[in-house]
DNA sequence: TCATTTATGGAACGACCGATACAAAAATGG
DNA sequence: CCATTTTTGTATCGGTCGTTCCATAAATGA
């Protein structure tokens, strides 16, 4: 059983630095040029372990998901209270306006937006991804209103669809460069909205 | 002094159908064959008449807005009260939920996407847009306030803000193929905000 | 009608796109 | 050390991109 030469580089990093092009420059922008330069392979490399561009994307965006709702969802468990993570993680977003970081946004929203509603896989994933998120913040309502912040009559899904809506137009505007005192009162309205 | 021949189209048409196809395509990717295409002229005459690709963007957009500010000014000052114009507004867009002009999404807040923060002139007229938005919410709130359906003390600035955010937050979920219960359900919690 | 001016159609440009083919290089197990 | 397997680099594919150029068509004012 001979297994011949071993690959030379790490399909993980690889995919990491693909996904970090995908988000920079988003995928129809993003060239196989771009990619390679970043993943540090060769065509031959690329093709061989990736498939193809639309392949490498999917894994791309499905790394991403599954990275951003894992620190997520450590960080609600970590949290000394779901309304204490949301009021965080969208005080922190907002606070973000002006920088390099916020310009990227989230490869989910903005691969939404690009891809709309394309019917093709990056477009289904893209809706499927947005679909995690409106589940996370599901989870946060419902522990919420286990912990009496949010009122027990509201209804999570409404409320999770909400903070989804929220969430996709604060990427927007802070892509927009909107400045901060602009995104920190939107945000401020917006989580008014959750305990009313 | 002679005048030439005169040219066989209409460049307000010919504009028009321009838009139409960086609305439903984005910017990078309407490629010039489906702009010439559209527009039905040839491509001597597009680049005669509109210099090149990114200042027939330019000029595209500039109709957009104009046309969608102008639109929402004449449905304002019709509405019977402010409020009532943005009830409207946000429930009727909620309601497009499934349809292809959900799928379109408004050339303002898509512009800003795909473009973000890339410092050219397409990228600075989005983000005039997008203010441009701004700026017609504010003007809703501030009469929706002398109309006595927000209370004076509050800030029309930051909730024109948060009205922005909304509408980019609702147009990314229809964009995503977001279903109308959830759209409509997101969008009377924003309002909710607006009111409380 | 005629000289002039302008628009038009289409060929062509260089650059880049995603993807493939193929030969050379490299590391394996035996 | 060798035969085998797999990766790697590169050349190249057909196609499309935005743009330019030029000959031709068309409509003008005189």
């Amino acid at each position: 059983m001979t297994r011949g030469r071993p690959i030379a580089f790490s399909p993980d990093e690889a995919a990491s630095a693909a996904m970090q092009v995908f988000w920079a420059r988003g995928y129809d922008s993003a060239s196989t040029r771009d990619l390679l330069e970043a993943m540090r392979l060769s065509r031959s490399s690329l093709y061989q372990a990736f498939g193809n561009k639309e392949q490498l994307f999917l894994e791309a965006l499905r790394r991403y998901r599954e990275s951003l709702i894992g620190r997520l969802e450590r960080r609600l468990a970590a949290a000394p209270s779901a309304m204490t993570f949301l009021e965080g993680l969208f005080r922190e977003t907002a606070g973000e306006a002006g920088s390099e970081r916020a310009a990227m946004g989230c490869l989910i929203f903005n691969s939404a937006s690009e891809l709309g509603q394309r019917g093709d896989a990056p477009s289904q994933h893209a809706h499927r991804s947005m679909a995690a998120i409106t589940a996370l913040f599901h989870r946060a309502v419902v522990r919420a209103q286990a912990e009496g912040d949010i009122a027990p009559e509201r209804d999570p899904g409404a409320l999770a669809g909400y903070l989804t809506m929220g969430m996709a137009g604060l990427r927007t505007l802070l892509k927009s460069g909107a400045d901060g005192e602009q995104t920190r009162q939107a945000v401020e309205l917006l989580l008014d909205g959750l305990r009313r």
